[in-house]
DNA sequence: TATTGTTATACTCTATAACTATA
DNA sequence: TATAGTTATAGAGTATAACAATA
C-alpha cells in the first residue's frame, strides 16, 4: 500500500486506513456489549428510521436477503434488543422494533464512535471543511 | 441515521455511508474476478509490502489468526495467484507472493476503485484539501 | 396468484486447540 | 523447549430454494 499511482490512490488508502481504524474500535465497544459487526450493523439501521421497518424493508436497508434478516432478527430478539410485531394491517409484514436495551447499546456505539474516531482529532473548522467535501462526494 | 447529536455524528455517518459505497463498488469487481472479499483483501495486503511476507506477517497484516491465512492462502493458490515458498533460510517458513495473475487482479481492483470512487468527483484541488485533513486525523 | 416471512441447507470466513516439522 | 504452519472442528453470517400464511 505505498505505491503513489494517481491522487486518488492515496485518498484511496487514507480512506481505507480510516475504515480499518473505525472498525477496530467498533470492535471494542461489540465486545463490551456481547454483540458482533452484523448485528450492530442491524441495531444501527434500526435506529436510524423514522419509522420501525419490517423485515423486508430492513433487508432492503442492510443490503441482504430477507432470510438473513430472520436470523439477525432472532438473535437480537432473544437478547431483548428488539421486538417483532406483526402488522395489524396487512398480517403477513412483521414490524421490527428496538427496545429501550436497543436503543441504549446504540447510544453506546455512538458514543464510542464519536469519542473514539481519528475525526476527533480534528480542530472544528477542519471538521467543517472535511464534512463539506465529502458532502460534495457523496453527493449531498 | 438522521439524527444531529453532534458536529462529529454526521461525519461519521459521512465515512460510514463511504465505506458503504466503496464496499459495494468493490464487491461489484469481485465478482467479476470471482473473488470474495476475504481474498481480495488478503491480495491487497500482498500487493503493498515491500518484500513478500510469510504467512504470519501476512497474519498480522490481516489481523487474523495464522490458520485463517492458511485457509485464504489454500484458496488463492488453487486460483494460481499465489505462490507458497519455503524459505531456506528457515525452513519452518513460507513466504507468500502474488503471482503474474495475482499482480494482475490487484491492478483491476486499484483501477476499479480510483475511477468509481465517489471520491473520484472532487477537483483536484478538493482532493488535496481531503487528503491533507485525513492524513492529519490519521496521524501524521 | 403474488407477497411476507421462515426453514432447510450449503458455503465462506473466522478462531481455538491439538498436531507436525523445524529450530 | 519454542516457533511456523497446518488440521480438525465449531460457530457466525450469508444466500438459494422450498414452504406456510396471508392477501
Amino acid at each position: 500500500m505505498e505505491e503513489a499511482e494517481s491522487p486518488i490512490y492515496d485518498l484511496i488508502d487514507l480512506t481505507l486506513g480510516l475504515a480499518e481504524r473505525t472498525h477496530a474500535l467498533i470492535t471494542e465497544v461489540l465486545a463490551e456489549l456481547d454483540l458482533t459487526h452484523a448485528l450492530a450493523n442491524a441495531i444501527w439501521q434500526l435506529g436510524g428510521t423514522r419509522t420501525p421497518p419490517s423485515m423486508r424493508e430492513l433487508a432492503r436497508g442492510l443490503r441482504c436477503d430477507p432470510s438473513t434478516v430472520t436470523f439477525l432478527a432472532d438473535r437480537l430478539e432473544q437478547r431483548g434488543l428488539v421486538t417483532r410485531t406483526v402488522d395489524p394491517t396487512n398480517r403477513r409484514v412483521k414490524i421490527l422494533a428496538l427496545t429501550d436495551s436497543g436503543h441504549q447499546a446504540r447510544r453506546r456505539l455512538v458514543e464510542a464512535m464519536t469519542a473514539g474516531s481519528p475525526l476527533a482529532r480534528l480542530a472544528p473548522d477542519e471538521q467543517h471543511s472535511l464534512r463539506t467535501l465529502l458532502s460534495k462526494a457523496m453527493g449531498d
